[in-house]
DNA sequence: TATTTTAGTCAGTCCATATGACGAAAAGGG
DNA sequence: CCCTTTTCGTCATATGGACTGACTAAAATA
C-alpha cells in the first residue's frame, strides 16, 4: 500500500542538486510525504480505493449536493473527467446522484454517509500528517510556513 | 497544454471551505501555478514536447551521463516508467543513449546540446516563475517561505 | 415560437505510471 | 573455471486520469 499514492506530476526523488532546487521541486516532496500518508491511510482504514484524484471531488462538494459541471469549474478540469471520478466514487457507494429539482438537465451529485465517512477521515488524516510534518520542523516554523502558504493561496486565488 | 491553471472566473460555488484547506492543498495550488507557467515558458521556447514528467530525468541526470536504472531510483519511478520517458526524450533529439564501457548490459543516457538547452532554460524559467510569485507575496515573505521548506526538505530526505 | 446556451453523455485518444516475464551480462563462491 | 545469483534493461500489457470532439435534451432567451 506504501506507493498507492500516484501523482499526476512525477514525484520527486533523492539527491537533486543545490542548482536545481527549484520552488515546485520544494513543494512538491512535502505534497508527496503528505499523499502517501493520507491516501495510505485511507486504504488502511478500509477505503482503498480512494485516491488522490478524488481529493478534487471531496475539496469541494456541497453538503447539499453539487452539479457535476459546478464540482469540474471548482476543480479546474473538464466535466468529463469529472464525471469519471464520479462515476468510481458512485460504483464504490461514496457518492450518489439524483436529479436536480430546479433543472431537468442536471443531477447533483451528493456525499452518501460512507462519503461523509471518507471526507472526515480525510481531513483527520490530513490534521495528522501535518503534525507530523510540524514534528520534523517545529510547531512554530509549520505555523509560519502554513501562513506564507495560505497569504499565498488567497493571493493566487484572487487573480483566477 | 493542460491549462491546470485557467483564468476562468470562479464558478457559482464558493471556494474550499476554510476546514477543507489542508496543508497539502496549500502546497499543490502554488506548484500548479509554477508548473503551468515553467512548461508553458518551455513550449514557448521552442521545446513543446518537455512535459512536467520529465523533470524527474532532468533534475538528476549527470553531465556525464547516468544509468537508466540509477535514474529510475533516483526519480522514485519503476526502470521501464523511466526508460519510457527517456525514449520519449531520445526522439526528440534531448537525451542520447550510449553502452556503458564499464558494464556491457548498461547504456548510459546523456544530455544532448539541445537537452542541455532544456535544463538551462528549465532553471531560468523557475527562477523566473520563482519571482513572479514573490512579486505577490513580497521578496521578503518569499524568502522565508523557501528557506522554511528548504529546511523541511533536508528533514524529510535525511529520512529517506 | 425559434434560436442559442447549458448540462451531461458517448466515444476515442494520450500520457504517465504500474506489473510480470524475460534474455543477457556481471559478480561471486566453490 | 564453472554454476548460481544478482543486476540491467526490454517487451508486453494494464490502469488511472486527464484531454477533445460530437452529440442529446432541457432551459433560457430573443
Amino acid at each position: 500500500m506504501s506507493s498507492a499514492v500516484s501523482l499526476r506530476h512525477p514525484p520527486p526523488g533523492r539527491n537533486a542538486p543545490e542548482s536545481h532546487r527549484t520552488l515546485g521541486w520544494l513543494l512538491r516532496l512535502p505534497y508527496a510525504v503528505l499523499a502517501e500518508r493520507v491516501y495510505g491511510g485511507l486504504a488502511a482504514r478500509g477505503f482503498p480505493d480512494i485516491r488522490p484524484a478524488h481529493g478534487s471531488l471531496f475539496r469541494h462538494i456541497r453538503p447539499e449536493g453539487s452539479r457535476l459541471t459546478e464540482l469540474a469549474e471548482q476543480a479546474q478540469m473538464t466535466k468529463q473527467s469529472m464525471a469519471y471520478l464520479v462515476q468510481s466514487l458512485s460504483e464504490g457507494g461514496y457518492v450518489e446522484t439524483v436529479p436536480d429539482p430546479e433543472d431537468g438537465r442536471a443531477r447533483l451529485v451528493r456525499l452518501t454517509p460512507r462519503g461523509r465517512q471518507v471526507l472526515e477521515t480525510l481531513l483527520a488524516l490530513s490534521a495528522e500528517a501535518e503534525a507530523a510534518l510540524a514534528a520534523r520542523l517545529g510547531a512554530r516554523k509549520m505555523a509560519r510556513l502554513r501562513g506564507l502558504l495560505e497569504e499565498l493561496a488567497e493571493r493566487l486565488e484572487a487573480e483566477r
